[in-house]
DNA sequence: AGGGGAATCAAACGTACGTTTGAAACGTTC
DNA sequence: GAACGTTTCAAACGTACGTTTGATTCCCCT
C-alpha cells in the first residue's frame, strides 16, 4: 500500500512544522501515523530524505507558480509593479490557505525552514530560490528604473521577511492572524504595503546588499 | 569559579543560534566550552533553564530599550512617526551589532526563537513582547490618527516580520547581509521602508487582525 | 493453487541523550 | 592547618534516538 507512505508524509510535515526537524523523532511520527518505525527508512531511506521530500512538495510549487505568473506578464515592455509583486506574493497566499486547510500548524513549516539553520535547509532553499530571486530582480529593475540594483535587492528582502512572518503567523499558536479567509483581500492589503515599500523615497542614499 | 557558568552561556547561545535548541546537546556545549557535562545542571538546573537564561539576557534588554526610548518621546502631544519607529527599530539594530560582534551566528538566535515554536518560546516571547506591543499600538495610534487600530496592528506586524528577518540575515550563512557596519545608515534605510509601510494609502479598506 | 516481489512487523543494533551521583579538588574562614 | 561550603569531575543512570535485520504477511500474477 502506498497509503503508508502518504500517511507518514502527512503526519511528519505537521510535526516538523510544530516541533521542528530535530525536535521530532521518527517514533513521534510513526506512533501518530499508526505505522511501523521501519516504514520510514523503507519508504524514504532516512529521516533527512523524508524532510527533503516534504520540503520539495511544499516549496517547489510555490516558486514554480511564481515563475509561471511572472512569465505571464509581458516581459518586453516595462512591467507593472503591482503585477510583479502579485506574481511574487500570490503563490505564498495560495500556499498558506492550502496548508492551513490541511492543518493550521502546517504553515509554520515554511517559516521554520527559513530560519531553521544553515545545515541542509540553506542549500535546498537557496538553490530553489536563487532562480526566482534573479528573475524578480530583473522584473523589478525594469518596473522601477530609478532604483539601484542594491535598493531593489534590499527592499525585496523586506518583502521576503514579511512573507515569511506571514507563514509563521498563519499558524494558530500565539501569533496574530495576519491572513484571513479571502485571498483577494489578503493580497490587496499586502500589495498596499509592498508597493509602498518598493516605491518609498530613499533619504538614505545608496543601499548596499552583498 | 563563575567563569564556568559564563563560558557555558557564551558557548550555548552560539550553538542554540546555529543548530537550534533541540539540535544542540549538552555535550555539544560542554565539549566546546571545555567544561564537565554536570556543570550545566549544577549551574542552571536543566537544559531548558539554560535556554531561558540566555533568552532573557538577549531579549529583555531590547524591549527595555524600546520602552525607554518610547518614554523619552513626549507622550502628551502627538508623537512623530519617525521617532516612534526609531524607538522600535533602534534597539534591534543595536542588538544585532552587539551580537554580531560577539559571534556572527549569534544574531540568528532571536529570529530562531520567534519561529522555533509554541512550546515555551511562545509564552516567554509573548509575555515579554505583550507590553511593548500595547505601548507602541498606543503611540502609533496617536501618530497616525487616520488609521484604524486593525490597520496599525497589521502594519506594525509587517515591521516585526522585517526585523526578525533582519536578525536572521545578519548571520553570515547564505542569506543576504541587510545590516551593514553603520547603525545610523541602517536605521535610515529601515525608516525609509517602515515609514512608507505605516503611511501607505490603503486601497483594501478595513484590515482585520485578531 | 501456488510462487514471488513488495510491504509490514517485532525486535534488536549501537549510539547519544538529559540528568544524577558520590567522591575529589578548590578556596575561604577561623 | 583543620573544617567548611562551593565547585568540578569521571562515571553511571535510564531512556530515547536513527537505523538495520530477518521473518512474516500481503497481493498480484499465470
Amino acid at each position: 500500500m502506498t497509503d503508508t507512505k502518504e500517511r507518514i508524509i502527512r503526519t511528519a510535515e505537521v510535526l516538523f512544522a510544530r516541533d521542528g526537524y530535530a525536535g521530532t523523532s521518527l517514533r513521534n511520527i510513526t506512533d501518530e501515523a499508526d505505522v511501523n518505525v521501519a516504514a520510514v527508512n523503507y519508504h524514504f531511506g532516512s529521516k533527512e530524505n523524508l524532510l527533503i521530500e516534504i520540503l520539495d512538495r511544499i516549496v517547489i510549487p510555490i516558486n514554480d507558480d511564481r515563475l509561471r505568473l511572472l512569465g505571464q506578464i509581458d516581459q518586453d515592455e516595462n512591467p507593472d509593479l503591482e503585477q510583479v509583486l502579485t506574481a511574487f506574493l500570490l503563490p505564498d497566499l495560495k500556499s498558506i490557505h492550502e496548508l492551513r486547510e490541511r492543518d493550521p500548524a502546517l504553515t509554520r513549516f515554511v517559516s521554520r525552514m527559513y530560519t531553521e539553520g544553515s545545515e541542509l535547509m540553506g542549500q535546498i532553499m537557496g538553490r530553489q530560490f536563487a532562480e526566482v530571486q534573479r528573475r524578480f530582480y530583473q522584473a523589478l529593475g525594469r518596473a522601477l528604473p530609478h532604483l539601484t540594483a542594491d535598493d531593489i535587492a534590499w527592499r525585496l528582502h523586506c518583502v521576503v521577511g514579511i512573507v515569511i512572518y506571514l507563514f509563521a503567523s498563519a499558524a494558530g499558536t500565539g501569533m496574530p492572524k495576519m491572513v484571513g479567509q479571502n485571498i483577494d483581500e489578503d493580497l490587496r492589503k499586502l500589495l498596499d504595503i509592498t508597493v509602498a515599500i518598493m516605491t518609498a523615497p530613499s533619504q538614505g542614499g545608496d543601499a548596499s546588499v552583498s
